[in-house]
DNA sequence: CCATATACTTACCTGTTTGTAACTACTATC
DNA sequence: GATAGTAGTTACAAACAGGTAAGTATATGG
């Protein structure tokens, strides 16, 4: 039963194909969500988002690279020496909490009705 | 400034890249959320899939054949000459509306701010 | 026997993702 | 000069994702 959809129409299919893509452009694979979720808690430096994420610092370089051209994080090198580049969420990645709140709801409560535990 | 979401722990930050991790695993990749929108339509055969959703029949089956594992998809083999097996949505891929239609709408608003276009 | 249909499967292939390990440039401190 | 710190970068590699094209098993109809 699809009660939690509306029918859609041929081209509502072609459009949806089209949205969903271009969310996963954006945010898919392994890490760019964690690390939204994980600058959630507030700007960090490179070296504290590899360790608080648990990201190795090339994928952590690129990823970030791709967030900050899609205008999800912002970068800003600090006046320090040795020098500190401090990466934090753009106002634009709050229009991104629904998916997130969304993908970290339904992991938790699969995980819990795949382990059977609470 | 991150408003979205609450400030998370450490232990948090750890378990949240496991649900969201979690929830890739299940639905990430090209196609799964594809394939789920598009039979919200309602049950399709083998070959109305591929067609609506635009995918290459090597790939669905592959796809399919996860989400009915996961229990997402029902897989129904018709008594029918050549043999048709029509799939469709269980109950529980309902659970995953908000992750979908939160990635939809958020596809569907950043296409409109990329092009400047309603 | 041939053609057609369905639902895949197989073989091969390209491109991408992610990771490890080592390295780099620059500065400060001892 | 050696050491330490930071933020990456580079080279190499393995695994994976997705696609194309051809093929398969079974049945039906002409």
């Amino acid at each position: 039963m699809e009660k939690a959809f509306k029918k859609h129409s041929e081209a509502s299919c072609k459009q949806a194909r089209l949205a969903i893509q271009d969310t996963l452009d954006v945010v898919g694979g392994k890490w760019k969500l964690v690390l939204i979720w994980v600058l959630g808690n507030g700007k960090r430096k490179f070296n504290e988002l590899s360790r608080d994420a648990g990201i190795s610092p090339r994928i952590l370089s690129k990823e970030l690279q791709e967030l900050e051209i899609n205008g999800l994080v912002s970068r800003t090198v600090c006046n320090t020496r040795p020098v500190t580049v401090e990466y934090e969420l753009t106002k634009y990645s709050n229009t991104l909490s629904e998916v997130i709140l969304a993908m970290h709801k339904w992991g938790v409560t699969h995980r819990k009705k795949i382990t059977g535990k609470a």
